[in-house]
RNA sequence: GCGGGUGUAGCUUAGUGGUAAAGCUCCAGCCUUCCAAGCUGGCUAUGAGGGUUCGAUUCCCUUCACCCGCUCCA
């Protein structure tokens, strides 16, 4: 990006969202769905030039995966074929998927703070991770034995300050009034850790039970709420329960469910992959940061089948390949980054897993994720498996005996999220353009690749132009733009990042040459009129 | 979901319990011009609903959307 270097923006200053979103609305890239009834909180509805961004990065993407996929380690081109699969399937592909199920995250809220805390992962946090209740552990374990003494010792010091909101520090007495009754009354079992500080949080056992402290400040916490993120409907027009279904909350369980009829059906072996690009759905608590955590978003996913022993060399070879592809939209730079997730944040059935994150204006100076790239193991063909009751099995078609269930490498990305990085990406600003910025889009994800301008619109040029309009349009999305000044003009297109535009003048009708502005560097050169669509061709695959 | 903020034209900003103002943009015309030029004209707004009032953009309530911070993001 040397033309970068050289304009007034340093390269790292930050980029102002509201602007890009301004830019969006005004320039139709993106707009608020059903705007003029006031929008809906977390649908995004793409405009004129929106469309042609995120279809030219969709495109690419389908280039790189399925019409022009990559050479393998072997020297030969890997095979992926696509699919569309319906965005509702029977529900009971969501249920094997474990989406049903699982694709929620009990909460419990906190009356005293107000925080949630993962249900699932309460007893773990409040014996590891919550201030208080190591503290009050600690205490605990020094003397080696549970004795109301010390705990009533460390609510009236230590405990007031950790957990102000702990039953036994409002009201040490009555509380472990409790406590004593239970580890008198039944010696021979005495109470686990767990159930100790479910005493401890609890002043009215009688009218409560036994309640479960909030590991922040102590207040007994309120019961699960799920948040299923699937969103449902009702097929058919009775709408009862029976007839519940849902939108795919990924686009990947399409692919899984038709893995056994794209093999029977395609000439495929293993390894191979399956390509789909399309909408998925997922009820978000809290949609977000302009199209970035939408409830209705796009996504394109490749499913990767291989043996069970080549899927560590695999996913290293999807890493690379998925580098290479951000790089050539135009994201690259510092902004991109590639992390590990750790152990801990794992879901139950990958083995690993990389985010490719982009360091976008509202996660600055963090990162927010584009794509996963996941190695899903077989778990999702053993769910359809056995859910379906099909066989789903791959037999070696050299060696009959062997049978397998291949493993999966997904590299999975954000359709939505790669237009948003993109767009901001190539928002620049330039106080000394009339502008005040461009949209430094790479040529080959620019929604229009070349304007066409004549100077006036007297003298013959609109109609030089008209037919260089109709000639390049053939190949190319290419604006013809005659009214108002050229000034005017040329700032509306570095607006929406078109690379070049074509000015014919007086001189077009004398020697037949026209000019050609840079949009990065306002620079001019005269090129012959019937050049310019070799021109195009040659310089749409440059981004410098 | 919680807390805070914002909401007047496409944008930036005025203003008022009594006909809502301007600049830029946009559109049309003139000019015929290489970086938002000039002249003339034009379109477009009080987020939505309810209440108080003779009358509400203004006061009150509700709601919606957006922004920030939490929370969440199998």
């Amino acid at each position: 990006m040397s033309q970068n270097t050289n304009t007034a923006a340093p390269k790292h200053m930050p980029k102002d969202m509201k602007e890009i979103v301004a830019l969006c609305k005004r320039r139709g890239f993106i707009f608020p769905a059903s705007d003029i009834y006031g929008g809906i909180n977390g649908f995004w509805d793409f405009g004129p030039l929106g469309t042609e961004l995120k279809n030219n990065i969709r495109d690419l993407w389908w280039k790189a995966m399925v019409k022009c996929p990559p050479i393998g380690p072997d020297g030969n081109p890997v095979r992926i074929v696509g699919l569309d699969s319906a965005i509702i399937q029977n529900p009971k592909v969501w249920v094997a998927s474990g989406h049903v199920g699982g694709f929620s995250d009990p909460m419990r809220k906190c009356p005293g703070c107000g925080k949630f805390t993962r249900a699932d992962h309460l007893w773990d946090t409040l014996l590891n991770d919550s201030e208080w209740g190591t503290s009050l552990l600690q205490e605990i374990q020094e003397q080696g034995k549970i004795n109301t003494d010390i705990i009533l010792k460390w609510a009236k010091s230590k405990g007031k300050k950790l957990a102000p909101n702990l039953a036994v520090v409002k009201n040490p007495e009555v509380t472990l009034s409790w406590l004593a009754t239970r580890i008198n009354g039944q010696p021979e079992s005495p109470p686990s850790m767990i159930e100790i500080l479910q005493h401890l949080a609890t002043a009215q056992l009688n009218s409560t039970g036994l309640q479960d402290p909030c590991p922040r400040c102590g207040a007994p916490l309120e019961g699960e709420s799920t948040f299923n993120l699937l969103m449902k409907t009702y097929l058919g027009v009775s709408a009862s329960e029976d007839d519940k279904a849902y939108l795919r909350g990924e686009t990947a369980q399409g692919i899984f469910v038709n893995y056994k009829n794209i093999v029977d059906s395609s000439r495929v072996r293993v390894p191979f992959g399956i390509a789909q690009v399309g909408k998925a759905f997922r009820n978000e608590v809290n949609p977000r940061n302009f199209i970035f955590r939408s409830r209705e978003f796009e996504q394109m996913e490749m499913e990767w089948f291989c043996h069970p022993d080549e899927a560590d060399m695999w996913f290293d070879f999807w890493m690379e390949e998925r580098r290479k592809w951000w790089l050539s939209i135009g994201v690259g730079s510092d902004d991109i980054i590639f992390r590990k997730h750790e152990a801990d944040e794992l879901v139950f059935y990958s083995k690993k897993t990389f985010d490719v994150e982009y360091r976008f204006p509202f996660t600055a100076p963090g990162f927010g994720e584009l794509e996963g790239i996941a190695y899903r193991t077989d778990y999702d063909l053993t769910q359809h498996q056995t859910h379906s009751g099909t066989k789903l099995e791959y037999m070696d078609p050299m060696d009959n005996t062997k049978r397998y269930l291949p493993h999966v490498i997904e590299p999975a990305a954000g359709l939505t999220r790669g237009v948003l990085a993109v767009l901001c990406e190539a928002f620049t600003v330039d106080p000394n353009r009339p502008s005040g910025m461009y949209m430094n889009f790479h040529p080959n994800v620019a929604p229009i690749k070349a304007a066409i301008l004549p100077l006036t619109e007297k003298d013959g040029q609109p109609e030089i132009a008209q037919k260089l309009y109709m000639d390049l349009r053939q190949d190319y999305m290419v604006d013809l733009d005659i009214k108002q000044n050229i000034g005017k003009r040329y700032a509306r297109q570095d607006e929406i990042g078109t690379p070049f535009c074509f000015t014919i003048d007086t001189e077009t009708s004398s020697d037949n040459s026209v000019t050609v502005r840079h949009r990065n560097t306002m620079k001019q050169e005269r090129i012959a009129l019937d050049k310019v669509k070799s021109y195009l061709q040659e310089n749409l695959s440059k981004f410098d």
